[in-house]
DNA sequence: CTATACAACGCAACCGGTTGCGTAAACCGG
DNA sequence: CCGGTTTACGCAACCGGTTGCGTTGTATAG
């Protein structure tokens, strides 16, 4: 289909002729081996600079099956998940990182559970390197992948699995300082309304919330974990059986940001104001919290540090180099109005 | 790096012998081409559905020049652009459609309008065909990949270039309803605040919203458009000096939900009620417009279906076929609380 | 001064499909 | 029953790199 314009589709046999050497020299010249003289090799990469030549990855990814692709695997029609906006910037660091380093970037998608047709792509592809950003840590496919020695880097979960490199944020110190936050503003009885149980990163933000509340002694009067779905409507449910309860807290700590707006929906729909009445905290800094009312203190990952690590891991682990396969990186708390301005 | 499982590793020869013929033969048969007997033929398909024999695309590609897979290009580091949230969706459907069709995904990012390191992919990788969800309608990058004869598709622009296809939301039809829908609720003076000139969906959704104006007459009092950036803060700062000038509008279309928000912030800052005071519509229908106060109305684009169509119309023009080459999808009103209710 | 060790390369066989061409067998009409 | 097509298939040369092994020439050791 593609008309490749004729005087550019030089090959390796045509550099060779020009250096009056053999295919094989340019090929071992190119891929720096030893066995090629000084005086030639700079001879070659003289004239392959010359002809701006380029290696037909293809034929190499035939020959040595590697092909300097890295895949990233997302699940499919699991509409809330992959529409989750950390995506794309996950994306634009990996495809960065990855494109400096002259890889490219495969999407897979995987249907419902079905790890064959992605483990299947990544065999035939010769795909060299493997990024699951939504794979929950029991994911058949993370066995399968390994299991066929491909290096595979999770995002934002953990796992003790030999041969898997993770990156995640850390979860567990963020919900400390929120939690922290909170007592510095002067609320001492809190609620963690939390995300699903099974959501590793929700495991994290509630050590780290208990932690604090622990070591804070008697700064704090009650403190409490709840759960609910990623669900801004079933957190106003819930919200609203919290702030009308007895025992009112005056500082609800979310798992999410739609948890958090559903949190400060219900404080309106009882009269509380946020933040004097009750404060509210996010988490993900997603677009709508810039712009609720009040707008809404959150955290932010750091996406484009999650993705260069998560490349630059891959790299290491493609190399077979040393590096370190687990990874933690900090977050930052995004002040803003649900929360007082720190007083004192 | 990846191992193979030995006994998959079969490759077209040992299906040949098994099948005692060939390997031209069974080539043949799988491609469906003639030359071959009926007898034949099912006994090698029969063999090859035994052992889930698989052809090495890579070797394909190598001898074929095609690939099987389909570039879709994103700008790098333009943040505000590929932040937005439509990509995860119409990476979404793009991708269900590639893997329901056999084709691969591969993500490319185009560094700063430099068109050479895309078309270099393009051309090594023997990409089928490129999706540009964008790129401006002038891009270079257009240019360069109908010069080699790559199938080519664009969202969200309109061009009359030969040999490249588009699918777009129909902006005009939108902005046409958002406008009939401010005159319908008694708005009688109008303002469009709209996004960029160089955006062509701005420019459509100039002319949709004129052409109700004009067609409306009387029932309309005073119309006029506005340009500002894609911007919360810019929107506001012109928003401002629109509602408190003379001649107060009652009714303010938007070209974007962030443009919108601006509006509304104005708006609450100079006392004014929405929608009761003036009314505002949106576009894109972002995450945060269900959670502005009041939520936004705004336009929805058929994301899922932008997606399929581009790759179906890719398919069309990878084979050949015939098949329409510009596609206009109607969007989708979703009415919040930033207008008032449908009177009367 | 000869035997041995290297270094620098060429050769050719891969990698796993595809495809033009040649040939033998089956088929056709007369 | 024969010459001429057609059909079914094998052969081998690609596609464009990579790599093990063999050969040559030169430096080093004995």
């Amino acid at each position: 289909m593609i008309n490749v314009k004729k005087e550019g589709k030089l090959t390796i046999r045509d550099i060779a002729a020009l250096a009056g050497v053999s295919a094989g020299t340019v090929s071992r010249t190119m891929n720096g081996q030893a066995g090629v003289g000084q005086e030639t090799r700079l001879r070659i990469q003289q004239i392959i600079e010359e002809h701006r030549f380029q290696v037909d990855p293809t034929a190499r990814m035939l020959s040595t099956g590697r092909s300097q692709t890295l895949a990233v695997v997302f699940p499919l029609h699991a509409s809330e998940v992959v529409m989750h906006p950390i995506y794309p910037a996950l994306l634009g660091a990996l495809g960065d990182a990855a494109e400096r380093a002259g890889y490219d970037i495969l999407l897979l998608t995987q249907s419902a559970e079905k790890a064959a047709h992605v483990v299947d792509t990544v065999v035939r592809r010769r795909v060299d390197g493997v990024v699951l950003p939504a794979a929950g840590p029991r994911d058949p496919l993370i066995k399968e992948l390994t299991g066929i020695g491909a290096p595979t880097v999770l995002i934002g979960h953990r796992t003790n699995r030999e041969g898997v490199g993770w990156v995640d944020s850390d979860h567990d110190s963020a919900a400390h300082d929120l939690t922290r936050l909170m007592l510095d503003t002067g609320r001492r009885e809190l609620v963690l309304l939390n995300g699903p149980a099974h959501v590793s990163a929700c495991k994290l933000r509630s050590a780290g919330f208990w932690k604090c509340v622990k070591a804070a002694g008697d700064a704090v009067t009650s403190a409490r974990e709840v759960r609910v779905p990623f669900d801004t409507d079933a957190a106003t449910a819930e919200a609203l059986k919290i702030l009308s309860g007895p025992s009112r807290p005056t500082g609800v700590v979310c798992g999410s940001d739609t948890i958090a707006a559903g949190v400060m929906d219900a404080a309106h729909s009882l009269g509380l104001r946020v933040p004097d009445d009750v404060a509210v905290t996010g988490f993900d800094d997603r677009s709508f919290a810039a712009r609720t009312t009040p707008t809404l203190t959150t955290v932010r990952m750091p996406l484009d540090e999650i993705g260069r690590t998560a490349a630059q891991m891959l790299f290491a682990m493609i190399s077979g180099g040393p590096a370190p396969r687990k990874v933690i990186l900090s977050t930052e708390i995004i002040l803003r109005g649900s929360t007082p301005a720190r007083e004192l």
